[in-house]
RNA sequence: GCCCCCGUAGCUCAGGGGAUAGAGCACCGCCCUCCGGAGGCGGGUGCGUAGGUUCGAAUCCUACCGGGGGCGCCA
């Protein structure tokens, strides 16, 4: 019996009483009730607050409706008990029968365990990363490459389309300074103040220059041009390649040149006007965004004719919209905050739900310390972190895991030398270790020829012999997957897969402890064993998932 | 000045209004004739301060204190 069943069993008794008229709810009853598993032991496998929650509403006495609820609810068929304890409280046991279904049903979903439809038929944007193609992909980066894919990961597995989008930050004057600071460099000149120093910057000269024999022969102005353009291509490239070996595939990758080439952004401000909110004064055209909460209003185009940043960041929005996403989710970092609230009154201004069409999530920075200090991350200076040299540090798991298992709108200190130093104590370890550990289990059944109860050897699966209080720990972990993939969805919050992996892990590591699963020595395998391998494959089956959603490998050996 | 994020154990951090606030690291003990010890078990006077909301607050609201980030006809 899984906690979803329980609720709808409750529901069920709600509504048989609201119908004899032992019960009035004013507001009806339901649709779902809060099941939790309780922290103590005590308090039974499931718990419920439903009657604390309905007391006032019915007319009750908390403890009064509590046990006119437990009396009905005790009769149900797979609940064991039921008590009223503190101010209302409902503990629940569940026969071991009823629980120990949740493992042959975990086998039977395979990988498909743990996707839900509670997202379904909503298509989503997920913009992230976007760095401008002017030099690597950093840790500054990093954080949005894992949560942003784990994002898209856990939206698809409950029910979501998704389009994850790079947006390329390909023109503008930040373009043209990277290309200055490759020539310069090129030339033997000096670096400008507010160039690109990193030494990336001459290893991209030396390579420019050596690629194009001609290019130092070139007129200044097209010498600048053909800088710029070849140092774009090789960064472009290098950001593909560094994030596709970090395991962050994107399926769009947007140019914010095509918004102009192919008059997208007249477009879009051409869609917007015809909303009401565009004004010109003092020769720029503006958008009203005040009208929807933003603190002032934005140009669109400067009164020298050219387009402003947001001006290409509207008309991007519009062609999302226009390309039929639901959701446009843009993940930013902590210094974008400052464009949340234009963001938002901007889908305001074309007409959208700017809590609904709309949503911006803000990511905390990464502060990384190194020999007790810390290491700015500025792509102009040239200490850079970057995401190639983390991975050889800590490698593509390790960094992945530690990243992901934290939400991301709280600041994160990482230590280099502890990861480092660390590693085999990473929180990543654990699970994949469990994962490699169930595997190899299953191996050794396999070589002695046991197989898990209701597979196809024809032993039946008897879900009550799975009756160990470690058994019954482990299995309602395993019942609780499916509803925190839902709520990581729901809440953009993949790192609660991560912890919810690392209880399933220890979880499991008690039951292992307890209960033999394999049979030793000469003994003849019983449906015990048989049975308790089926919890196994289902345990591996979850963690298995849950990692994948993360982006991490799970083992077979480690 | 205005806006956003954060203050939880010695350290790094979990904890969507629920019962006795948790994990990892660090520190001290203990547990292997048999399924992977990268494991398990035991060891703790911690929610920045003060109010409020209610049956109940680490969680929601207000003020203050402390830390970080941001405010452009830049991109």
């Amino acid at each position: 019996m899984t906690p979803e069943q329980l609720s709808d069993r409750i529901v069920d008794v709600l509504t048989a009483l609201t119908e004899e008229g032992s019960l009035t709810l004013p507001d009806g009853v339901p649709a779902t009730v809060v099941v939790e598993r309780p922290k103590i032991r005590e308090h039974g496998d499931y718990a419920t607050n439903v009657a604390l929650q309905l007391g006032k509403k019915a007319g009750m006495v908390p403890r009064e409706l509590a046990g006119l609820l437990a009396e009905r609810l005790g009769a149900v068929e797979g609940v064991a008990s039921v008590e009223v304890a503190g101010p209302g409280f409902l503990n629940i046991r569940v026969a071991a029968g009823a629980q120990g279904m949740v493992a042959a049903q975990i086998v039977e979903a395979g990988s498909s365990y743990g996707s839900t439809d509670t997202l379904a038929g909503s298509r989503f944007n997920v913009e992230f990363i976007s760095a401008n193609p002017t030099g690597p992909i950093h840790l500054g980066h990093t954080r949005w490459a894992v949560v942003g894919d784990a994002i898209s990961r856990v939206l698809e597995a409950a029910g979501a389309e998704v389009a994850r989008e790079f947006y390329i930050n390909d023109r503008g004057s930040q373009m043209d300074k990277f290309g200055a600071s490759i020539e310069a460099l090129a030339l033997g000149r000096p670096v400008p103040e507010d160039g690109y120093h990193g030494d990336y910057v001459a290893d991209l000269a030396k390579q420019i220059v050596s690629e194009n024999p001609g290019i130092l022969d070139l007129p200044d102005d097209e010498r600048l041009v053909a800088f710029r353009e070849a140092g774009y291509a090789i960064q472009l490239a290098d950001q593909r390649q560094q994030l596709d070996a970090f395991r962050t595939h994107f399926d769009v990758w947007y140019s914010e040149r095509s918004l102009h080439s192919e008059d997208k952004v007249k477009h879009g401000l051409e869609k917007l006007s015809g909303k009401g909110h565009l004004f010109e004064a003092d020769g720029a055209l503006w958008m009203r965004t005040t009208d929807f909460g933003d603190d002032k209003d934005r140009v669109l185009v400067r009164s020298n004719g050219e387009y402003t940043y947001f001006a290409s960041d509207t008309a991007y929005y519009v062609d999302k919209r226009e390309r039929g996403f639901d959701v446009c989710l843009y993940l930013l970092g902590a210094d974008h905050h400052g464009y949340v609230g234009r963001l938002k009154a901007m889908a305001a201004c074309a007409g959208d739900d700017p809590d609904h069409n709309i949503e911006v999530l803000i990511g905390q920075l990464v502060k990384i310390m190194r020999g007790g200090e810390e290491v700015r991350l500025s792509k102009r200076a040239g200490t850079i972190v970057t995401l190639q040299e983390l991975v050889e540090m800590i490698g593509v798991d390790a960094l992945r895991y530690t990243l992901a298992r934290y939400p991301s709108d709280s600041p994160l200190t990482l230590d280099v030398e502890q990861i480092t130093r660390q590693s085999s104590e990473n929180p990543v370890f654990y699970v994949q270790y469990a994962h490699a550990r169930l595997a190899s289990i299953l191996r050794n059944a396999a070589d002695l020829g046991v197989a898990p109860a209701g597979t196809d050897d024809g032993a039946d699966f008897d879900p009550s012999l799975l009756s160990h209080e470690r058994e019954g720990v482990l299995l309602r972990a395993l019942a609780e997957f499916p509803r925190v993939v839902a709520t990581a969805a729901q809440l953009r919050e993949p790192h609660r897969v991560a912890r919810y992996l690392e209880e399933t892990a220890s979880a499991f590591h008690k039951f292992y402890d307890n209960c033999r699963v394999l049979p030793q020595g000469d003994e003849q395998a019983t449906d015990l064993h048989r049975a308790r391998l089926l919890l196994v494959a289902a345990t591996r089956t979850v963690l298995g998932n849950g990692l994948e959603l993360l982006g991490v490998s799970a083992p077979e050996r480690m």
